[in-house]
DNA sequence: ATGATTGCAAATGATTTGCATCATA
DNA sequence: TATGATGCAAATCATTTGCAATCAT
C-alpha cells in the first residue's frame, strides 16, 4: 500500500495519458482514491467513496476504470480466500499479504521476508508467488 | 491430493456417520468422487461427474454436500486468483499449491519446502499460510 | 415417526455486456 | 468530429435460499 501518494489531478491525468487512457473526470476522480488514499478497496468501497464525493460514476465505469488501471499496471487485482469480492491494491511492487481472519483487514508484507523461488523441481517454471498469511492482528502494547 | 484412496461405499458411509452426517445415496456417490478420484474439482466438475454416473443430484445438494464435508474437515475449499469458482481439495493436510497460469491446473506442493512462521513481528498471530506459486508446468524430459 | 436431506425454482451478489449518448483528444 | 468513455438496464455466472416432498435412522 502506498499511503498518501498525494498525486495532483494533473499528475494523474499525465499518468493516464502515458498509459494510453483518456483522462476523463471519472477516471481522475477514481484514481485519486484508488491510487492514493484507498487501502485494498473493493468495488463497493470505490463506489461509496465516489458517492460520498458527489462524483457521478456508474457501476460499469468503476469496473471499466479499475480494469483499465490493472491492465496498465497501475493497480493490481487480488482475490482472497475469505471473500468472493476482488480487492484492488495500488502497491504494484512484489509483496505479500496478511489477512486478519476476524476483521478481514489486509496488511502488506514485504517480500524480502521470504524467499522460495528455486526450491521446487526444474519442471516448475515460477512466474510469481502469492502468499497469504492468515491470522489475527494483535494490538501492539 | 490423495490419489485413489479407493474407499468403499461402506467406508464412506462410516466416515459420514462418524462426522454426524446421514449417509444418503447422493452423499455417498459424491464422496466417491470428491474424496477419492477428483483432483481439485469445482462444483461444475462434481455435477458433470455425477451426471456421467447417472447419479441424480441437484445443484443444491452438491453445494450442501461439499459444505458439509468441509465443515466436517474431510474436504477443504480453496479460492485461486485466476478464477471466481471455488475448488475443493481432499488433501486436508497442510500444503501449498502450484497454479499453472496457462492451463489452470493445480499441483500440490508439500509444506516442508517452505517455512516462514515466526518471521513476522509479534503483533501478527499466524493461524495459517496459504501459498500459491504461479507459473508454467514444463514437461519433464 | 421425525428430523435431516433432497430437489426445484426463485433469489441474491458480483461482475459483464449492449447500446445509445456524451466528452475528450 | 470521430473515437473512445459513460450510464443505464438487462444479462450472466456462481452461489444461496425457501419450501414442500422424501429418505435415513
Amino acid at each position: 500500500m502506498n499511503k498518501d501518494k498525494h498525486l495532483t489531478s494533473d499528475e494523474i491525468s499525465g499518468m493516464l495519458k502515458s498509459a494510453g487512457l483518456s483522462a476523463t473526470s471519472q477516471r481522475i476522480g477514481l484514481c485519486r482514491y484508488v491510487l492514493c488514499e484507498a487501502k485494498h478497496p473493493t468495488v463497493d468501497d470505490v463506489r461509496s467513496w465516489a458517492a460520498g464525493q458527489g462524483l457521478k460514476t456508474s457501476l460499469a465505469t468503476v469496473y471499466n476504470t479499475l480494469h483499465a488501471l490493472c491492465k496498465a499496471g497501475m493497480l493490481k487485482d487480488l482475490r482472497f480466500p475469505h471473500s468472493e469480492k476482488v480487492v484492488y491494491d495500488n502497491n504494484v511492487d512484489p509483496h505479500h499479504h496478511f489477512l486478519d481472519d476476524d476483521t478481514g483487514s489486509i496488511v502488506d508484507i514485504p517480500i524480502t521476508e521470504f524467499d522460495y523461488k528455486n526450491k521446487l523441481g526444474s519442471e516448475f517454471e515460477i512466474h510469481d508467488v502469492d502468499i497469504i498469511i492468515r491470522g489475527k492482528l494483535k494490538l501492539k502494547d
